[in-house]
RNA sequence: GGCCCGGUAGUUCAGUUGGUUAGAACGCUAGCCUGUCACGCUAGAGGUCACGAGUUCGAGUCUCGUUCGGGUCGCCA
């Protein structure tokens, strides 16, 4: 029944013919999504990638022919050539509903056993399913689709920035691991046994190198590792847009991305984005959203209460604000009903898990108030309470009493989840935000020091530079986030290059000389010989396709992905390798 | 590493308080059918109830462990 293609050639794409086309010989290939018998007539569907057409098969056709199409079972790979009819009855469906193709020649390529799982649009098939037969999953039209609009993001990107005088250049995978961030991917080095490359996290320090090499403006979408915990928007392996420019500053870096984001979303989505985007303090970001990445597609500030009960009977507000922290609050519009008793125990249990020590709540029923602590404050409180929260009848207010460092994030989380929960997230809407005045240092608990919380190269704002040695907590750095509807989507900043700040920025942070030398040297070295001053950006291109096709997971948008574990489970990678390849590299594996 | 959710036919699911031979839909196979397009009709095949132990007269159902998958916290400069 398998026959070769021979000399018959596509002349078409399935999904690409109409009405136009009629009384045209054309010759289609691609895979059957249906075949449909009806005794002395058979339609069998055809499926590539821009669509599905209709062959038919009837009394006119070869009889050898028809046998084929009687033969014919889903998925078989078919080519098929014919006269492009007017269909007697016309499907509204489908964009080629209008017309089929009269076969008059047909070969079956490649027959197909029956699927793991039926090849359509929208299949919610279990997810391990999917990725042991991802080839099959990537079948599916709503997949092909969004990596083909990946492969069109990817193309106004390159465009975008050639047009605006960036240089694609590739950085090397193979690196030297720098112990700073993330966990290193490492390869070990069959020459030099015990000594490894490291995949890199990021091309940071190339593209740097790439300003004092003189290249100016830089950009390449780069492959980065890191090998952490996977999330829903979190791959081991992923892509950015990395950029980098030099003679700039903050605001040119983010025009730059901006007139990008503007571009990408009128090209692939036809949105007009205003510019400029708005921006937000990292400060305000916690202090309103509980988050350095909010999403701003709904309200539910959160308010802080501390003035109010800073005096009440009840100990837990009380207490917290003595011990330095402060009482918030969250208020979620018309969630009574939503938010029973029992439903608010369980946000107590996900605040926990979170860090907070409990829940304190008020609910603004038809028949009055209800709360969890009413018992313990005055009216007068309480009263005062709700006006600063705006509630009203319906309302539900949840309310966190600790330190900022446990209050902030947790009422964060639970905005998130009472949202997501309450269904008050617009979908259709894409929301834009810098974020910006990014703190330098974070205070590390457990070793009693500052951390960078960004790579050691970002710059402090000019204002702060003062207070590097005596007041690190004052420091802002010049580091801007784009964030989109809840996720962080980019990151940059201004790199330092002159070689005093440079030094006291690794003085800052505990790095002695000859650590900076070891880890960083080949760029502190490049500096001495004229580095223009540069900054620049990595935009998350996995993430930004999710978040424009509207995915749940970054497994929609990329075409073979990790499981939650690492794990490939089509490939079964990672496996267990050869021996000698093993001893080849000098290196030994524990039981 | 912690927490939460899940695993029953090829797929998606139902399965009552622990009680006879574990069901449905779709898919698959065969037959019939000249205008279907989620074709229709008829018949049929298809199950280690994830795995292992335990409780019980009796376990898909209860308990414990393991495993696989999802979400999340830690982690992710």
């Amino acid at each position: 029944m398998l026959e070769f293609m021979g000399n018959m050639r596509r002349t078409h794409y399935c999904g690409t013919l109409r009405k136009t086309n009629e009384g045209e010989e054309v010759t289609v290939c691609g895979f059957v999504q249906r075949q449909r018998n009806l005794g002395q007539l058979i339609f069998v569907d055809v499926r590539d990638r821009t669509g599905i057409v209709q062959l038919s098969f009837d009394d006119t056709t070869e009889k050898s022919i028809f046998e084929k199409a009687n033969a014919t079972r889903s998925e078989f790979v078919v080519i098929a050539k014919g006269i492009v009819k007017i269909r007697s009855s016309i499907n509204k469906e489908i964009p080629t509903g209008e017309i089929e193709i009269a076969v008059n020649e047909y070969k079956i390529l490649s027959t197909a056993e029956t699927p793991p799982f039926e090849i359509v649009e929208n299949s919610n098939v279990k997810e391990e399913l999917r990725c042991k037969y991802r080839y099959l999953d990537l079948r599916r039209p709503d997949l092909q689709r969004n990596i083909i609009m990946r492969h069109k993001i990817a193309k106004v990107t390159r465009d975008y920035f050639d047009e605006n005088g960036f240089i694609e250049i590739e950085t090397p995978m193979l690196i030297k691991s720098t112990p700073e961030g993330a966990r290193d991917y490492l390869v070990p080095s069959r020459l030099y046994h015990g000594e490894c490359y490291a995949l890199p996290q990021s091309p940071q320090i190339y593209k740097q190198l790439l300003m004092v090499s003189g290249f100016d403006k830089y950009m390449q979408i780069a492959r980065c590792f890191r090998d952490e915990d996977l999330r829903a928007d979190r791959q081991p392996e992923f892509t950015q847009i990395d950029l980098e420019m030099s003679f700039v500053d903050t605001e040119d870096v983010l025009a730059v991305g901006e007139g990008y984001i503007k571009r990408l979303f009128k090209e692939i989505l036809d949105v007009d984005v205003k510019l400029p985007l708005p921006r937000m303090t990292f400060a305000d970001a916690m202090n309103f959203y509980g988050s350095d990445k909010p999403d701003l597609r709904f309200d539910m500030k959160i308010t802080d209460l501390s003035d109010i009960v800073k005096d009440s009977g009840f100990g837990v507000f009380k207490g917290a604000i003595e011990n330095g922290g402060s009482v918030r609050a969250i208020c979620a519009k018309d969630a009574v009903d939503t938010y029973t008793r029992k439903n608010i125990d369980r946000l107590t249990e996900s605040a926990k898990g979170i860090g907070a020590k409990g829940l304190a709540w008020v609910r603004l029923t038809d028949e009055g108030i209800a709360s969890s602590f009413a018992k313990f404050i005055s009216e007068d409180e309480m009263n005062a309470i709700i006006a600063r929260c705006e509630a009203e009848k319906g309302d539900v207010i949840v309310i966190v009493a600790d330190k900022d460092k446990v209050t902030l994030p947790t009422l964060g989380a639970l905005r998130l989840e009472m949202a997501n929960k309450l269904d008050i997230i617009p979908k259709d809407e894409y929301n834009l935000v810098w974020i910006t005045e990014m703190p330098f240092f974070e205070y590390n608990d457990e070793t009693d020091s500052w951390d960078a919380m960004h790579h050691p190269f970002t710059a402090p704002l000019d204002e702060c530079i003062q207070y590097l040695e005596s007041d690190p907590a004052k420091v802002k750095a010049k580091a801007y986030d784009l964030v989109m509807n809840g996720t962080e989507m980019s990151s940059g900043s201004i790199r330092i290059t002159n070689p005093d700040l440079q030094k006291k920025m690794f003085n800052a942070l505990g790095l002695s000389e000859q650590e900076a030398q070891e880890k960083f040297g080949f760029l502190t070295d490049a500096f001495k010989y004229g580095a223009p001053p540069h900054g620049g950006m990595g935009i998350g291109l996995d993430r930004l396709c999710m978040i424009m096709l509207k995915c749940e997971s970054l497994r929609d948008v990329v075409a073979f992905p990790k499981m939650q574990n690492a794990r490939d489970l089509m490939s079964e990678s990672p496996a267990v390798c050869d021996e000698q390849q093993i001893k080849d590299l000098g290196i030994k594996f524990e039981e």
